[in-house]
DNA sequence: TGATTATGTAGTAAATTTACAAAATTACAA
DNA sequence: TTGTAATTTTGTAAATTTACTACATAATCA
């Protein structure tokens, strides 16, 4: 059962080759969608000024069992595509819509994101991890703090990590790489110079580049592997918030890669570390 | 009509306020949701073995008018990208599966924070980091990388922010704190003894405490407003992932909180600031 | 004009909902 | 505890709505 995931440009496209009876609940339908999926075959038969079994054959022609079928088609393909639409905050919102907006934007980059996974090089930047003997994360500005966080969990994970912020120590490392040492860069837009600058010097060694940046940025030109997260401006006003939130997801996909190639047997260790926290903290009543 | 973005978890979070039927009838849907959209009332009566007025009641006691309008809402749920409720990563996962679950799981958490915002505290925090002369985001380990992400969005906001991750800075600073200075907290589970110890400091000064953490804990009862972050332990492992997304989007919440109190005439401030990295980027093509 | 296709009518079957009664649970008093 | 009344939960059966099928009529085309 092939779920069609835009049944309404379907529709749209088919619109010409369509009997007089059947157009007609085509354009009841396009006219008003998240009605069709609410109301029975009856009234959409008024609706659309034909007979139900118009309605029924209408539904069968796309696919569908039958009317119920067709009404949960046409349900599922409006809601994956356009359920959760972008809203940029505005000054006349109060405490009551902006915070939700805000969520809402962030689920929504993150089902994008989602949706668009390159797998593909996700699975080969987390080979390159694996084997690599040490791993330098490298970001500049909102990307440092998100290759802070990246050091965090890939030293929970037992992978040699390093950050640094200062871009001359990130040159000063890059020049001096070898085989072995793998430099992931974090850029939101992959066009920050020094970072391009420190790419470049590590690509004059042995030393694998792995980015996470925007597609076909002078950086992902650069890197031997491009973890590319799609960037949605639009509603980024002033901090690329949602691109730094997928990022963040995305390394704990490669932590997660990592680990999960290290087997079950490496699972001990992680318990260590946790434990190694726990006088650190007041225990829980 | 509100329609609920992940249903499954609505009803997973509500099993235990369920009669023994209708929790039959949950867990029918929980077990095979895809399948529950496509069949009759009558079967999924059989199917969850109970009768056929238990199931419609269920779907009342969930919003819907009757059982076709829930099937629809579920199809919508399901089709609007988070499949399951949480899921755990595990070790028989591969490239095709664990990037997606933790996706999942992400989307889910900002889903429930989402749900359960602690509006009045967010307010409340928003007025106080408004008024605050300074202020101070402090955490350790991960939430660390929190604070300075902190930091940059505060910074951009053109909020005086100081951030230290060092436990005797921290110490020092509150211990010096006066009127006018604002201590932000932030901690996963609120436990960490050192950055209780600072918060008990900077509470005998003037300043204002406000914690970022989890409900009820020691850190939350030393600040003067709390905001809570819902903790769903369960499917984290090694790593608080999901809780610090969530405390990434509520500072976004409060920056953004700050800036719409600021008004629309500090949008030039906003603009001058992103045009100072102008220069630091390669333009794009 | 005959063949073919399209559409509607009416009846039937299926699914859903409602009203009500039986069963189970709970609360409370002896 | 134990029994009883009140309340809630659940199921049965009937009513209603909804969807489908078979067939007849209308429209279209060769």
């Amino acid at each position: 059962m092939t779920s069609e995931p835009n049944l309404l440009a379907v529709i749209q496209r088919q619109l010409g080759e369509l009997n007089k009876s059947e157009a007609k609940v085509a354009n009841a339908i396009l006219k008003a969608p998240e009605e069709a999926t609410r109301s029975s075959i009856a009234s959409l038969a008024t609706a659309a000024g034909v007979s139900e079994p118009s309605v029924n054959r209408f539904c069968k022609r796309f696919g569908a069992t039958g009317f119920p079928d067709f009404k949960l088609q046409l349900a599922t393909s409006l809601a994956s595509g356009v359920k959760y639409v972008s809203r940029a905050v505005e000054f006349s919102d109060d405490i009551n819509t902006f915070p939700s907006k805000l969520f809402d934007n962030a689920i929504n980059a993150l089902l994008t994101a989602k949706d668009g996974l390159p797998l593909k090089a996700i699975a080969q930047a987390v080979d390159q991890i694996a084997q690599a003997r040490r791993v330098y994360f490298f970001g500049l500005g909102t990307s440092a703090a998100v290759a802070r966080d990246a050091e965090h969990k890939f030293f929970r994970f037992n992978v040699p990590v390093f950050t640094h912020e200062d871009p001359l120590m990130q040159r000063m490392l890059a020049a001096s790489a070898g085989v072995g040492d793998l430099f992931f860069f974090i850029s939101h837009t992959g066009r920050t110079k020094v970072l391009i600058e420190a790419a470049e010097i590590a690509r004059q060694t042995e030393a694998t580049i792995v980015s996470l940046t925007a597609e076909g940025s002078p950086l992902a030109d650069k890197s031997h592997c491009c973890i590319n997260v799609k960037v949605e401006e639009d509603t980024e006003q002033y901090l690329p918030m949602t691109s730094r939130l997928v990022q963040l997801v995305i390394l704990d996909v490669l932590a997660t890669g990592v680990t999960l190639r290290r087997g079950e047997g490496f699972t001990p260790h992680l318990a260590r570390i946790k434990d190694s926290l726990k006088d650190t903290r007041f225990p829980t009543s």
